[in-house]
RNA sequence: GCCCCCGUAGCUCAGCGGAAAGAGCGAAGGACUUCUAAUCCUUUGGUCGCAGGUUCGAGUCCUGCCGGGGGCACCA
């Protein structure tokens, strides 16, 4: 979808001019203005011609001409022609290009328009569990979720961070009596656990072994699902200490989620009960082999026999499709959100198509509040397997960002003159960077290849490539003294200097088709053309030695305008941007 | 058994119903007294898993196969 750019202004003139000269009525986006693919020597392409041939009982041809004939661009078009089987070539006038970048170097947002109409988005990303160590797995959800987030706030929309904890059930009863074993009380605060994966294990064998210690953790379970306040209390200490654990590997991360942000399984625990009753006014539930269930119509199970949504167990205890059927009921209703977004991996897919659905027949979702999975592969390693440690452990996210950075810091360290304080920075900036474009690079669904020399090559689509290319251009404007004015006239003279200016000002479409599809990878391929479209404009077209006074400024400008793009653009996907390496 | 995702160059991946399918890596060659060579430029490389169908036009949409992964009742 190319919205708010080039390709949106031609649309409009074509669909103008097919409504004048042949009464055709569409609209800009179905003129299908495309980029020309290059070597052609257009820029752009219509390809509406063929389409449109059949309802008019015209040619295709034919169609193209009239086009052409009532064509009114003359102010942005310096040649358009008929090609193949009724293409329509456009080639943009170069000064018509210039005023276009030269209007973007002043406008903050760089083309990038606000949400026609803006909606209040709970993002559900994140998602580790109290009392564990936040492990390789959390971190595509962190990542892609917290992309999304900005885009979206960036489009204007409000956005409500959600982080779905698990911070209850069952094993709390073991962890709390573990930590009364270990002495903790409330009224001092101020503990901490140093190995959160230790004291679990610590905690679960003691369970396995002490028969005592077994029961006093079942009595717990039932204290705290009672709401005795003592035990509250510890819990609360548990979720505080593990949270204070996320909130620095969020740190490292720069993943913007805090505390604030804790929607946990227990958040919604209040509101199970009545998520049930209300379902059952509804003549939604029936009870299947003791346990109250929803059946969704349209799933089915390896019997054919129709697939339960288990809302309350034989037990009575509840299950996490009453906990997110009571947050999309929660959200919707009481926080009155128009979308719900939820960053979880592939496999949850069915299940959120079952809830989803059950939702809808509830009344939570319509029209006015929808709901999307925004599912996502398994990071493999190298060996096309779920990437582990080579012991087979999972890989704790802290260790790897530490790996991340320290390998960085290798690469840094051979290249740059920077001190040892800079050459920190840098190399968490890349380090960091390197992971998270990886992530971000791909197409979500797919599975991808955690490795770590292709993530930090300095060539090929990577952070890297683009964080250097934007110090690049930053070295060049600290040298020139100056920074190019609001409004310095950008000038088309070289070929490089307009396909970086074409590439620029297509960020708006960039961004439009990586929220609408919540792919951030499409703001990456973006990037990397336009780092790479900078590139040769740097490599053939000096800057600072430029003939004329007027296009060394021009030349300036359009540094500029390429870095704010490239820090923008990088900033949406949480990446750093260092301004020296 | 049913459902979902994936299959594009040797490898890792883009590709919006439109023209001779695009990058990076790899391989071969070239460009630093130069604004950061962490770069750039050549060359090399494809039965788009297979078979049908829809369409003026299919890597893209539909159906069926094949291969890989995942899911399918009281863990979340």
């Amino acid at each position: 979808m190319l919205q708010g750019d080039v390709g949106l202004e031609l649309g409009r003139r074509v669909a103008e001019s097919l409504r004048s000269a042949l009464g055709v009525r569409i609209t800009p986006e179905q003129a299908l203005i495309r980029p020309s693919s290059a070597g052609r020597g257009a820029d752009y392409q219509c390809n509406a011609a063929m389409s449109l041939a059949r309802t008019v009982g015209k040619t295709p041809r034919e169609v193209a001409e009239a086009l052409l004939a009532g064509l009114d661009a003359a102010d942005l078009v310096e040649q358009a022609e008929i090609a193949g089987p009724g293409f329509v070539n456009f080639r943009l006038r170069d000064d018509w290009l210039g005023a276009q970048a030269t209007r973007l170097l002043a406008d903050e947002r760089v083309g990038v328009p606000l949400a026609e109409r803006p909606g209040r988005y709970a993002v559900d990303y994140g998602s580790p569990n109290v009392a564990k160590e936040m492990h390789v797995g959390h971190l595509r959800s962190s990542i892609i979720g917290d992309a999304i987030v900005r885009l979206l706030e960036f489009g204007g929309h409000e956005v409500i961070r959600r982080n779905h904890l698990g911070d209850w059930g069952t094993p709390f009863g073991m962890l709390i009596e573990h930590l009364v074993d270990e002495g903790w009380t409330t009224v001092e605060a101020d503990h901490s656990i140093g190995d959160l994966n230790s004291f679990y294990r610590a905690a679960r064998a003691k369970y396995d072994a002490d028969g005592d210690f077994a029961e006093r953790a079942r009595r717990r379970v039932v204290s705290l699902q009672g709401g005795d306040e003592p035990t509250l209390a510890l819990w609360r200490e548990l979720v505080a200490e593990s949270t204070r654990h996320f909130e620095q590997v969020y740190a490292a991360l720069g993943v913007t989620l805090a505390r604030g942000d804790n929607y946990g399984e227990s958040f919604y625990n209040p509101f199970l009960a009545d998520t049930v009753t209300e379902l059952a006014d509804r003549g939604l539930t029936e009870t299947s082999d003791g346990a109250v269930c929803v059946f969704p119509p349209g799933f089915a199970n390896r019997d054919g026999e129709r697939l339960p949504l288990i809302v309350r167990k034989g037990d009575g205890g509840y299950g996490y499709a009453a906990t997110d059927l009571a947050g999309v009921r929660y959200w919707t209703r009481e926080r009155d959100v128009t979308d719900l977004v939820y960053v979880v991996g592939a496999p949850q897919k069915l299940h959120f198509e079952m809830v989803f659905a059950a939702a809808e027949q509830a009344g939570w979702l319509d029209g006015d509040h929808r709901a999307v999975h925004v599912e996502f592969g398994s990071i493999l390693g190298e060996d096309g397997k779920i990437f582990r440690t080579r012991a087979g452990d999972t890989i704790k996210l802290a260790d790897l960002l530490r790996e991340a950075v320290d390998r960085a810091a290798e690469v840094v360290a051979e290249r740059t003159d920077l001190d040892e304080r800079q050459r920190g920075q840098v190399a968490e900036a890349v380090g960091i960077g390197a992971v998270k474009y990886a992530d971000l690079a791909n197409d979500r669904d797919k599975d991808y290849v955690f490795s770590w020399t292709k993530m930090l090559a300095l060539e090929g689509n990577t952070a890297v490539y683009l964080q250097y290319a934007n110090a690049r251009i930053l070295s060049v404007l600290r040298r020139a003294g100056e920074q190019p004015a609001e409004g310095a006239p950008i000038v088309l003279t070289a070929q490089a200097e307009r396909a970086l200016v074409l590439k620029l000002l297509q960020l708006p479409g960039a961004v439009a088709s990586a929220v609408a599809d919540f792919a951030p990878h499409k703001l990456c391929t973006y990037l990397y053309e336009t780092a790479t479209a900078f590139s040769g404009f740097y490599q053939q077209c000096p800057i600072l030695k430029a003939d004329t006074e007027d296009s060394r400024r021009s030349r300036l400008a359009l540094a500029r305008l390429t870095s704010t793009v490239l820090t923008l653009g990088l900033s949406l996907l949480g990446i750093q941007a260092p301004q020296r390496m």
